[in-house]
DNA sequence: GTTGCCAAAATACAAATGTATTATACTGAA
DNA sequence: TTCAGTATAATACATTTGTATTTTGGCAAC
């Protein structure tokens, strides 16, 4: 069912639970003996119906603060569609909040025949987990990226195959590593049918769903070890970020650094042609590339927090060097 | 806000509150810390939040028992929509589910220009907290059915407030007992031109929302003094129930009973001409009544529970006298 | 049969939540 | 200013929930 944990006990079982504990408030304890389970069990299975988009919670009080900065942000910047969160001190509870507002989104968007584009990221899982399942038509997923050699525990794959299946889509990967050996072999693998063929499937996408990350170790991206020993490099290079696996400066030209020669995945201008292009992250640890981003153009949906709404709508006041790592000032 | 309660503090703090507890899975004391709230009450907010239908659940996995049932009572009582939900223990719990069940029903049925009649009911009232707010255009509210006289908590004038509230439509009263202390003054009151009106105005409904009760004290109107003590009466008559203010038999068929020539409510038959008719109603103690109307043909949409569904499926197996009143036996 | 292994259940405890009670601050009238 | 009266916050405690640990009951290999 979902994308990490396994299903605890059967479908009908856990739907039960949730009809009793979430509409008629049942406590644990009378459900566990009402359907003659172990309490733990239906501990456990109340859990993962949340975590696994099994049970979804609607909101149904609009925030006129996050509703305000939505429209101030779409005429700063020429988007299409905004959604502000409310911002939050954990990077896990903001992804939350983000995959759940991003899915709301998505939901009201999804059609028959379309194919949709996605990077990857943690924020993306959550926002995928918020979608309504489907049996779209003529559907299809594609990575927009290639993948992490080193098997994190939430490879690009997965993220396309958890929407392929949520959407009920076919789904295409880039069998490529995200960074190649070299840029040699990057060609060579460019031209290699099959990579080929996606990333050309790739440019005709009718939505693309892309995170991004800056240099610091909070980024998932950034932790695995190609880059992990670029970043001292990266940064003398004047990148401050990542966006779909490739380093841009605060410009948001990519810059020029060997790994931007070696990545495997849609370059970022390409996004421009897509009619609905997401960026979803959050953060302010990540204002300065997603203003990067936007200031390019490069997206024209996006979904973020508060607080870095309100960055971005603020004059060019630069982010001061928060928590960045203390490494590569030679 | 809600129909009984007074809303706890504004509803900016409360969207915040529901984001932060609900999609960010923050704890009740760190939300009280972040916002500066006492915790207690954070979590007088939380649990308001749910009961007045502000933060709404979505279980997205189907129960096939359920499904299967629905399919069954369609064609068994020539029903255009059925509803099944779990069956639980206590009757609180039982309208709370067989009210979320008709919300999203009708959430998808509601349109512009549309007159939605209104019956009475606890039920009725957990249906339209779950209904999601909206603006309809040239939409009216109709009550079906007098109202109380001696203040019970929720009158009937207040369903049909609330819920012309909850669509942005506009609401008419029947402004009048629904029994009144004569069938005299009865036919006085219906050539009154308003409740003439109103009347008239109910029979164009596009939907009706209806409940039913039995006759025991589980049913709050025969709560209520004056059916209350004509209880042995309508037993000894034939009653098993009640249904729009009317009491019928086991055969559908209003009783011979002085109150059924008192009351001020449209006529069960009249149901048949409008579009969709709503029975919201569940638990087993009302399978007879329930079984009767839908015998009869007075509504095409139902909404009830999985042990009543078996029940109405099952061959004419008479519900076993269970918890009937051990009144007139003579 | 015995043994070892695994999975599921029972148990026990810690954290979070819900609720009542007491304390405090605020308001308006004398 | 004082004094109710009220409303809000602090506190304390009972319940519910989350999680780790122990126990039990198969089941397969020996």
């Amino acid at each position: 069912m979902s994308i990490g944990e396994t299903t605890l006990y059967n479908e009908q079982t856990r739907a039960r639970i949730a009809w009793y504990y979430y509409v008629a408030g049942l406590t644990q304890q009378e459900i566990s003996d009402k359907l003659g389970l172990p309490r733990a069990r239906v501990n456990r299975i109340v859990g993962q119906l949340r975590a696994d988009g099994s049970v979804v919670v609607d909101i149904r009080l609009p925030l006129v603060s996050c509703v305000e900065l939505e429209e101030r942000l779409k005429t700063a910047f020429g988007l299409k569609l905004v959604s502000v969160v409310p911002s939050a001190d954990d990077d896990e509870q903001q992804r939350r909040m983000l995959g759940d507002a991003a899915g709301v989104v998505l939901d009201s968007l999804l059609a028959d025949g379309q194919c949709i584009g996605v990077g990857w990221g943690r924020t993306l899982i959550a926002s995928i987990k918020r979608l309504r399942e489907r049996e779209l038509k003529d559907a299809c997923v594609v990575s927009l990226m290639g993948g992490l050699t080193k098997g994190s525990e939430t490879n690009t794959f997965e993220v396309s195959t958890e929407l392929a299946r949520t959407l009920g889509a076919d789904c295409y990967y880039v069998t490529a590593p995200i960074y190649c050996p070299s840029a040699e072999s990057r060609e060579i693998l460019l031209t290699h049918s099959g990579v080929n063929e996606v990333m050309a499937r790739a440019k005709q996408a009718d939505i693309a769903l892309v995170s991004c990350g800056d240099l610091t170790s909070r980024t998932k991206l950034t932790a695995i070890n190609t880059v992990n020993e670029q970043l001292p490099q990266l940064e003398k290079d004047g990148a401050i970020g990542e966006f779909l696996g490739t380093f841009m400066g605060a410009d948001g030209d990519p810059v020029n650094h060997p790994l931007n020669r070696k990545v495997i995945a849609m370059p970022p201008a390409d996004l421009k042609a897509i009619p609905h292009s997401f960026l979803i992250s959050g953060g302010l640890y990540k204002a300065e590339v997603i203003r990067a981003i936007l200031h390019k153009g490069y997206v024209n949906c996006l979904v973020t927090d508060e607080a870095v709404a309100r960055r971005l709508l603020s004059p060019e006041n630069r982010p001061k060097t928060s928590n960045r790592k203390a490494a590569a000032t030679a």
